[in-house]
DNA sequence: TCTGCCGGGAG
DNA sequence: CTCCCGGCAGA
């Protein structure tokens, strides 16, 4: 068992790394201490194939074998010895899946999930992002997810993609010159993305990870362009088109060949890009800057007044410091702004939505089809990008979205069989309370409210231990007696 | 202490 | 989903 998971991690390339990315919401994917479900579901689809039947098939087999030693201690019903040895047997078993890096998979959290490929479905992030006291994880998930989603070959790319808030960034003066530059080189090609085919040093890159190569270039501002621009310089720049990806993406259908359970998973890679994005934006446009935090609609023309604003409005720090750990980044967003009715589009981007109810501060889905690099990852990541072209969408397309895929990948219909009285399953209050936040009961509520006991005496008791293959399903497993019901 | 069965883990 | 069991709480 132990070199099997030695050989599944080794012939895919990556370790539990890919485990903590298991966006698969639903208790059984989340608990599924296989690699293999994870790998199906994870980052592994856009790079790896082949390996994932392989590994089923050894999992089934492994517990079929499992399945058959225990069945001769179920037979002879003898509680004391059968138990002990059952004991034995399942210490072994759990020594035994110890040594297969479960213990990282069963701390995989939804909400840890990040759209670092952009491949992953679920609407976690806006959770996480909204309680600011989170930012400090989110960043360290990040860091995680760079340094372990991908397999080591491939990490070559991600060199510059530092993606996760930078603690020692430069200040943000600095950024605004880095912007600049960044944008001049950018408008002196066309494109970044185009170069991606060509200047690929070895093999064709999936999605995802130009994808990744794209994130990284908003903090690189080397050589891939910046989308963060900063307007108040530049009327009209000839933006780099993200969409140019969606080529990439053609390019190379190994990017797109998922299998069936990552089907919501692979259509992320190019949500962004899916819309032909124009490339002239009309003079009128000009990208502001838009505080995200809760009632608070401050728009500046600047990155680097906004964050100055948030750094020190919201949080609170020394306005005359010029220290920056890039928090200020979440909390603001580009927008992209008709300036012949720049009243009326400001009136448009409500921060909150009914759909999005939580604390602050909430994220409205990236209204720009140059959304900060940052954003990408948080919104983006997990709806298709509200066509780009339709800047009058309302704001909550994008969590709606993102709920109807998230349901999509779980839907979890839970069926309660006759007898059973239990409330149900929390990963149902879970998904029902993204949607419904305000209108869910407390499942408090129905706490304590244990059923009485019934008078009717049990199969346990009319059977007695000797007997307990007679018991009703339910009593075998200790749950309400469906055979003497009262 | 016995018993029913809820809640949750494992596969 | 089935199967199992720890542990709570009523009898």
């Amino acid at each position: 068992m132990e070199s099997k998971y030695i050989v599944e991690k080794s012939s895919v390339g990556t370790g539990a790394g890919g485990a903590d990315f298991n966006c698969r919401t639903g208790r059984s994917v989340l608990r599924d201490t296989r690699v293999p479900s994870v790998e199906k579901t994870g980052s592994m689809s856009a790079y790896t194939n082949g390996a994932v039947p392989y590994k089923n098939v050894m999992d089934g087999g492994l517990a079929a074998e499992i399945k058959s030693e225990r069945t001769p201690l179920k037979g002879n019903g003898l509680s004391l010895g059968g138990r002990l040895l059952h004991d034995v047997e399942k210490n072994g078993l759990l020594d035994q899946k110890d040594t297969g890096s479960t213990g990282i998979l069963k701390r995989a959290s939804p909400t840890h999930c990040l759209g670092v490929n952009g491949q992953l479905p679920g609407g976690f992030m806006h959770l996480d992002i909204r309680n600011p006291g989170k930012q400090p994880d989110l960043t360290n998930n990040f860091r995680v997810a760079q340094g372990q989603i991908l397999p080591q070959t491939e990490r070559y790319s991600l060199s510059s993609s530092h993606i996760p808030v930078p603690r020692n960034r430069k200040p943000s003066g600095h950024a605004d010159k880095e912007v600049m530059a960044a944008t001049v080189l950018t408008s002196l090609s066309t494109s970044p993305l185009v170069h991606y085919p060509s200047s690929a040093p070895t093999a064709p890159k999936p999605a995802g990870r130009a994808w990744k190569e794209v994130l990284s270039a908003s903090y690189s501002s080397s050589t891939s362009g910046n989308w963060s621009w900063d307007a108040s310089d530049h009327s009209v720049p000839s933006t780099p088109s993200p969409p140019l990806l969606n080529d990439t993406n053609k390019s190379f259908p190994l990017s797109s060949q998922g299998d069936d359970g990552s089907e919501d998973v692979t259509e992320s890679p190019h949500f962004m890009f899916e819309d032909p994005i124009p490339r002239k934006r009309k003079n009128s446009m000009k990208v502001m800057f838009k505080c995200l935090w809760k009632n608070c609609e401050k728009v500046l023309s600047t990155s680097s007044g906004i964050q100055r604003h948030i750094r020190t409005i919201h949080l609170g720090r020394s306005s005359d410091s010029d220290y920056s750990d890039g928090e200020e980044d979440f909390y603001y967003s580009e927008i992209e702004v008709n300036m012949d009715s720049l009243t009326e589009g400001l009136s448009n981007l409500t921060p909150t939505s009914p759909t999005t109810a939580g604390p602050p501060p909430i994220f409205p889905p990236p209204l720009t089809d140059v959304p900060h690099s940052k954003h990408i990852n948080m919104n983006g990541s997990q709806c298709h990008a509200p066509s780009l072209l339709s800047q009058s969408a309302p704001s909550t397309l994008c969590h709606i979205r993102t709920d109807h895929a998230y349901q999509g990948a779980t839907t979890h219909v839970r069926t309660v069989s006759i007898g059973e009285k239990r409330q149900p399953a929390p990963s149902s209050h879970a998904i029902v309370n993204k949607n419904h936040p305000l209108i869910m009961p407390s499942p408090k509520s129905t706490q304590g409210a244990r059923k009485p006991r019934g008078e009717a005496k049990k199969c346990r008791k009319v059977y007695g231990m000797e007997k307990r293959d007679m018991w009703c399903t339910a009593c075998r497993w200790k749950k309400a007696c469906q055979r003497f019901t009262d």
